[in-house]
DNA sequence: CAATTATTTTAATCCAGATTAAAATAATGC
DNA sequence: GCATTATTTTAATCTGGATTAAAATAATTG
């Protein structure tokens, strides 16, 4: 019953929706945007949008994950390059910093993590967490390496977290500023090291 | 008829609302936290709030520009006290960190922004741009009197102001880390100056 | 093509919270 | 104390969206 093509448009569909989303809930803020805003940019009834998602949390909790989603996989991509720890890391800014900058977001600061349920929620925070953890771990290698210089990991993590996180604030789409922000904020970030 | 102490009383009580407010909104975010939310912290009836406040859009509003006031006055605070460049800036750095940990916010992420009414919202922008000229000017002065070294201001202003915003999204508390934080957290902020 | 399954729409509900009006209580000045 | 103003409460309303159910349309399959 071609199984694996409905799945796929099904899916296909799906992060379309969540595209969507998140450039409303970017935009307009969660409380600020209604279903029919997300569906109307679908073309979309805004009851249509139940028939992938059980309700509006779920959207953003699913906007959520798939955030973390693609921080992790800049991550890996980049990990997965070789070279030595300070090379890797700059990577992964780069990479982290060409998806927010492509996809605007994808969403930008989680603030509505708090107003999840509380299993969603908790799994948000273990997503980011993971990745924070994961981060600071690149962070040592690199001081291993001695292309680091030694410092308080988590503290210096988070405040590298906090740069590129940061960025959906004041980045609004202008493309002369992508290629400066791709270009010299890695550099920037990785000063500090 | 005692006009100021009246003012004075108002002022006290509108600023405990704010505070609340914002403690609010941090913990279950924006469209998470009800009036009856904030008035239970204050022992107050939800709509005893509407005697300080139009509605919950300008409670939000107020909270912003109460976030931005601190934030200025840190910086102010940090210029008025002389020395070079770079010594002002890790003042600020300090003041501003004390700040945010000592009363633990006050409005995280202002991320509701978008939803607030035009006015509002292109105030407290305005007053969120301003923030970030005055930092970039200091960047700048440390600069010429050879205390930082060249790089390009918006970016590397913009860099450290979403580490210093984003402390908020992992500290939440623990006296410990607050004392961590306003000891090394200046310093791994100037490292990369 | 007939039958089944997938997707979307139409048309109601429904409901938590925001908001309001009027009344009650507290504070203050004279 | 009396009058006036400040503050809070009680008790409704009002509403924008979220959510749901049933029906309609589109796609697939055999």
């Amino acid at each position: 019953m071609a199984r694996d093509a409905e799945e796929t448009r099904f899916q296909l569909q799906k992060v379309r929706m969540l595209k969507a989303a998140a450039q409303c809930f970017n935009q307009k803020g969660y409380s600020g945007t209604s279903l029919r805003d997300v569906a109307n940019l679908l073309d979309l009834t805004d009851a249509a949008l139940y028939y992938y998602v059980r309700n509006k949390e779920e959207l953003v909790y699913l906007c959520y994950v798939r955030a973390a989603d693609l921080g992790r996989e800049a991550l890996d991509r980049a990990s997965s390059e070789g070279e030595n720890g300070m090379d890797v890391i700059l990577r992964y800014f780069r990479y982290h910093i060409e998806m927010i900058v492509g996809e605007r977001g994808p969403i930008a600061i989680m603030s509505e993590i708090p107003s999840l349920k509380p299993e969603h929620r908790d799994e948000v925070l273990e997503l980011s967490r993971r990745h924070s953890t994961n981060f600071e771990a690149l962070l040592e290698a690199g001081i291993k390496d001695g292309s680091v210089a030694p410092c308080n990991v988590r503290m210096t993590g988070n405040a590298i977290m906090g740069s590129i996180n940061w960025i959906p604030k004041w980045f609004h789409g202008d493309p002369k500023l992508a290629r400066e922000l791709i270009e010299e904020f890695p550099e920037i970030l990785a000063r500090g090291l």
